[in-house]
RNA sequence: GCCGAUGUGGCGAAAUGGCAGACGCAACGGACUUAAAAUCCGUUGGGCUUAACGGCCCGUGCCGGUUCGAGUCCGGCCAUCGGCACCA
């Protein structure tokens, strides 16, 4: 009796025709080569960021990209779009690794399990994806090409000249190893003791690691990298041809960092070798009173004077026993120690005290800056701490500038003059009270003597500096830098915080690299040799001294008598790298793409060659720089038709919890697709997960919501199908072959005009709530025509595609005129002639407030509009005997009456 | 600190500068039922007023501006969330 009666029988026709599209390999896509390829319908790839295979399973989050790319895959069939629409498994990864380190069961084991239940999970969903093209990076079919695109890398050099990647045969230097864009460098990482493994600065979160949260320390290890810098130029300015939501675009700016500024050389006092600097503020070279180098910088030995060598010593060796955590943590306390010697300011012949201080990174720009604490936070900070000279040589607004904009400033009260003398004023006289919090930073800066200059780091008018006084900022700028060229010790220059991936991990369930190692030098295997498949282990286990653990199988190291193997392996990102292109073409094993399907697939108009990409922020910058990156390499040379993957790019919003929490174990608020489908069914999942609100946008659970869509297919259902006596649902005796009135029309094209924009748009709610609208106005009908039903269930069929395929196949049992499975039918088309009424509401205003409303032809003019407001007797009230000192005539929508 | 997003009923949310709250949830009332569930019909932002029909005022985080008219545009704040965080 606690069994809940179904509203419709949904846990019948669910599994029935998910079988049958499987039998029927319904969605599955034809390649131009394949004989059944219909050449005349245009192309659409629409992918999901496929899933990492966990063992916890789906929860309702997963799906929630799925569902939309899926509706959008759906509707685009039937528009008679050739649909792309894959899936597969970002299946290396940690977790397996982890998980067969304790129990010894081989990661591939528990992986193949996993991908079991995901695949389960997701059918259950009744996405249409194209089955046969599934692919798992674990797949030495598929990883076979992933080692070879890291051949093809590892082949290539960056020449800056053409600005593309070319083979390294095309290299005219000495050593193309030092130009390849796989390289092998000794380079401080992120070593985490605890996995026994490095670790990207990614899967590093405040000194810990993300998995399992060991501790991490900086230590120099033999890596491989990949050149990525070397596309950071392209990597900025071809984010333009892309339609991705700002944000992201933003996000992938400032990750790659781009930094105009110059190089200048300094001299050092009493030496022959000299410093170089990277700023982006060569304006304000007059204010550059002292030289700071980073702790790890080459010439720091050199330099420091004998009497400071015990206090350089000391602070370098506290600074490298400092976690990464520390580091960050001490940040806003500036130090740092003189090395005792001098830099000659190029401009001014000046003396500079250089110091060493940890606020400086070894790792950006030359590892080394001209301080000009008059004109820089950090600079004067440290200036302020350790009594440097504070020198102001810019202007906060030059007089010209001043006079130009004039009285204007008066009405953007505070423009250009951060400093605000006023307030300023005001916090060093008074005392911050109980419970305020004292604005420190400001105060700290004004407080040691009034005389101190504030410090100013916006554009303004250079001062003090001789060879610019007067120039605004950007004149300023680029006159220095002309002279420094000049002058032969300096040039302009553009810098990228961007830094080169760290692409080896010391662990077992990954990529093998195919090298090997012969007198301590690197070569590739050929590519006959591919793929290389990981040795069998027993002991999955790290060494803990940084030697992978592929090192334990001696007899696959054993390359030849000369040679071993690479027993690194390949990060996780590296399969997630191209993937989108293995779509295409999954079965080829003579080609990592064919190329006819590659052309066809990635092809169009657009300079990325995926139509849609749905998936969260959390690969904002990772996930989608490194393909990008590798989707360009392939792309000059040669390889594929696009220089970039993914032309529209939509994130999808957290789902939280009931409890408007984010879903975790360990808060008990995780909800699982499968719990929802057993109550609900797929078809109401589906159409909640779209119905809770805008896509993009952060949203709870509810059960209660389901429910609500719940009753909205069971209403659409019943709207068709009734019970009979003996319990079975059968065709309603409502549903007829009749005309539709003239109300029904309407609402049928007002659906349909809706429903197709709000899909182009993305706006799955909104296009839901129009269906409801459309079912509650005729679940009142005596009479339902045949025609509106149909036209509901195609528009709806997206959504939900069992429902509707069940449905659509009963009436086609009763009524002709609609042959063949719903997927085969044509999206409906809207007429806006049904839309248009001979008369249309007014709305009637007087001084912005609606007094009344009325109906009005549809063709009146202003005048007959204004007159019939006029008359109105609501109106007239309103107005009483004030005079109308104007109106606002909208045709077809309102008249304003203004009165004086 | 910097950058970005968001802020509308009890809740999820709608609204090309033109009737704020479509649609759904919850709640309340009614029909059906011996009863309940399910289903169907109705009410539902707040305040004031009316015997009633109805009417009036207020209301989209806060303050100001533009406009005949602002949830929507502009300026300034506040709050929440997310990202970056000494990048010279």
């Amino acid at each position: 009796m606690n069994e809940r009666r179904k509203p419709y029988p949904f846990d019948r026709l669910e599994p029935k025709w998910q079988q049958l599209w499987e039998e029927r390999r319904a969605f599955h896509a034809s390649n131009p080569d394949d004989e059944n390829f219909d050449s005349t319908k245009p192309k659409y790839y629409v992918l999901d960021m496929y899933p990492y295979p966990s063992g916890a399973g789906l929860h309702v989050g997963h799906p929630e990209g799925y569902t939309a790319t899926d509706i959008i895959a759906r509707y685009k069939r039937l528009r008679g779009f050739n649909v792309l629409h894959p899936m597969g498994w970002d299946a290396f990864g940690l977790p397996a690794e982890q998980y067969a380190i304790k129990t010894g069961q081989h990661p591939e084991i528990t992986t193949t399990r996993n991908i079991a239940k995901f695949k389960a999970q997701l059918q259950r969903i009744g996405f249409s994806y194209d089955w046969e093209r599934e692919v798992s990076t674990t797949d030495p079919r598929y990883f076979k090409w992933t080692q070879w695109i890291f051949l093809q890398i590892y082949h290539s050099w960056f020449n800056s000249g053409t600005q593309r990647a070319e083979p390294i045969s095309t290299y005219r230097g000495e050593d193309p190893d030092s130009v390849r864009l796989a390289y092998v460098a000794e380079v401080p990482v992120n070593w985490c003791p605890g996995l026994g493994t490095v670790l990207a600065n990614e899967e590093v979160i405040d000194g810990k690691s993300e998995v399992g949260r060991f501790p991490v320390v900086r230590r120099p290890m033999r890596q491989w990298m990949l050149r990525i810098t070397a596309y950071a130029e392209r990597l900025i300015d071809e984010l333009d041809g892309l339609d991705w939501p700002t944000g992201i675009l933003l996000l992938q700016r400032n990750w790659i960092g781009r930094s105009v500024g110059a190089e200048i050389e300094f001299k050092i006092e009493g030496r022959q070798e000299s410093l170089r600097v990277f700023t982006t503020r060569p304006d304000t070279l007059y204010g550059a009173t002292y030289m700071v180098l980073a702790p790890e910088h080459p010439m720091v030995d050199q330099l420091t004077a004998p009497e400071q060598r015990a206090a350089v010593r000391h602070y370098r060796a506290q600074i490298s026993s400092k976690s990464d955590l520390e580091r960050t943590d001490l940040a806003k306390d500036k130090s740092g120690v003189s090395l005792g010697a001098f830099a000659i300011n190029p401009v001014n012949q000046e003396r500079i005290p250089i110091w060493i201080a940890d606020y400086v990174l070894m790792g950006y720009g030359t590892g080394a800056i001209m301080a000009v604490p008059g004109h820089d936070e950090r600079d004067f900070e440290f200036a302020q701490k350790f009594g440097l000279e504070i020198r102001t040589v810019v202007a906060p607004q030059s007089d010209a500038a001043a006079s130009e904009q004039g009285s204007a400033r008066d009405s953007h009260a505070g423009f250009g003059d951060s400093p605000k003398p006023s307030s300023r004023g005001a916090s060093v006289h008074r005392r911050p009270t109980e419970g305020e919090a004292p604005s420190a930073a400001r105060e700290s800066r004004a407080l040691p003597g009034e005389d101190v200059p504030p410090v100013f780091t916006g554009e303004g008018c250079a001062m003090n500096s001789p060879l610019i006084d007067g120039l605004p900022t950007a004149q300023a700028k680029e006159k220095m830098i002309a002279w420094l060229e000049e002058q032969g010790i300096g040039r302009g220059d553009v810098r990228y915080k961007l830094r080169d991936w760290l692409f080896s991990r010391q662990r077992y369930w990954g990529e093998p690299f195919p090298i090997v190692w012969e007198n301590g030098k690197h070569r590739s295997l050929g590519e006959e040799e591919l793929p290389l498949v990981p040795p069998p282990l027993d002991d999955f286990k790290p060494s803990g001294t940084g030697e992978p653990p592929l090192a334990k199988a001696k007899d696959w190291v054993h390359y030849s008598d000369q040679a071993t193997r690479e027993t690194n392996t390949m990060p996780q990102w590296a399969g997630s790298c191209w993937y989108y292109l293995r779509f295409c073409d999954p079965g080829n094993d003579n080609r990592f793409v064919g190329e006819a399907a590659e052309k066809y697939w990635m092809g169009g108009a657009q300079p990325g060659g995926i139509d849609l990409y749905i998936g969260g922020t959390e690969h904002a910058v990772l996930h989608l720089l490194y393909a990008r990156f590798w989707q360009k390499v392939l792309f000059d040379l040669g390889h594929v038709s696009k220089p970039e993957p993914f032309q529209k790019l939509v994130n999808q919003g957290i789902i939280l919890g009931e409890d408007n929490q984010k879903m975790s174990k360990s808060r008990g608020n995780v909800v699982s697709p499968d719990l929802v489908i057993d109550e609900y069914g797929a078809d109401a999942f589906r159409c909640y997960e779209m119905f809770m609100g805008p896509l993009e946008q952060m949203k709870p659970w509810s059960m209660k919501g389901v429910e609500g869509v719940s009753r909205f297919l069971a209403r659409a259902w019943r709207l068709i199908m009734e019970e009979n006596q003996a319990g079975d649902w059968i065709l309603s005796e409502t549903v007829q072959d009749a005309p539709l009135e003239k109300a029904q029309e309407k609402i049928v094209h007002a659906t349909i005009k809706k429903v197709t924009a709000d899909i182009e748009a993305l706006s799955f709610n909104t296009a839901i709530s129009q269906m409801m609208v459309f079912v509650n106005a005729f679940t009142s009908a005596e009479v339902r025509p045949v025609r509106a039903l149909r036209t509901l269930l195609v528009l709806l069929n997206p959504f939900a595609p069992h429902l509707t395929s069940e449905i659509w196949e009963t009436l086609g049992q009763k009524f002709s005129g609609a042959p063949g499975d719903i997927t085969a039918q044509p999206w409906p088309e809207h007429d806006e002639k049904f839309l248009i009424e001979s008369e249309v509401e007014i709305i009637l205003q007087v001084n912005g407030k609606v007094r009344d409303r009325m109906m009005a032809d549809l063709n009146a003019t202003k005048e007959e509009l204004e007159a019939a407001a006029l008359a109105n007797g609501r109106v007239r009230e309103f107005i009483g005997s004030q005079t109308v000192r104007k109106t606002v005539v909208i045709p077809q929508k309102l008249v304003n009456i203004v009165t004086g």
